[in-house]
DNA sequence: CAGGATCCTATCCGATACTG
DNA sequence: CAGTATCGGATAGGATCCTG
């Protein structure tokens, strides 16, 4: 990281950090490491998806949090949302440049973990 | 922290990866992504700090979360507790190998979203 | 299919008080 | 200093029902 992130000081009295919660980076930050937003983006890394083919993708996430976690992500414009007038409507998210560019650090991170705990036992 | 995962059980021809599981990669994703682990992670990263430091630090978090936090960090085998029998006791948090290994990738997301947006137009 | 609205519970997390 | 224990408000998140 930036050596001088952290003490971003702006006023005496007032400490004023990334680290902190008024940063926007922040807020990109929680969207990111929430629950799901992880999932959503190293699931998009491969290719993009439907809404349904998330669903089932990220086993164990309701439709909801689905909808929630991708609406904060297109908003903090890491996922790119496609509707196709069709019939019945399709909808495919995929991931912006910048989107992209986290999910690098986030699959790295991820493979870290996992490289150093075997998934299973069994196989 | 977050310990309810959604229990799943492998069906042949499944596809039964972390995204969906109990598996103990999951935990420890969930701990790292915590809405505080990440800020100890960092924070360890320059250097070993003291638990009042580390509070300091990491502006905003209250005790009861930082020893909680710090608590799950050091279950997982990413964060090294070293106390000190002085009076009174000093207790110094450091990263483990694990820890500096996904302190890495962790850094490096962290960067990219800062990069992105800059923390303050005043600043 | 893609999601919004609603209800409701689990948990997160901060404040406070207390211990060694 | 470095925590632990407890309480209570806020919110995250699941289940279900409903719409275009």
């Amino acid at each position: 990281m930036t050596e001088g992130v952290q003490h971003r000081q702006a006023e005496p009295g007032k400490r004023y950090d990334v680290f902190h919660t008024d940063c926007p980076a922040r807020a990109v930050v929680d969207h990111v490491t929430s629950r799901w937003g992880i999932w959503v983006l190293i699931s998009l890394r491969r290719n993009d998806l439907r809404f349904y083919e998330l669903r089932e993708s990220i086993q164990g996430i309701s439709e909801k949090m689905l909808a929630q976690t991708l609406r904060a992500l297109v908003q903090d414009g890491l996922v790119r949302r496609e509707v196709e007038p069709t019939t019945p409507p399709q909808v495919t998210y995929g991931l912006t440049e910048f989107g992209r560019e986290l999910g690098e650090p986030l699959t790295e991170l991820f493979d870290r973990i996992t490289r150093r705990l075997p998934p299973y036992s069994g196989g």
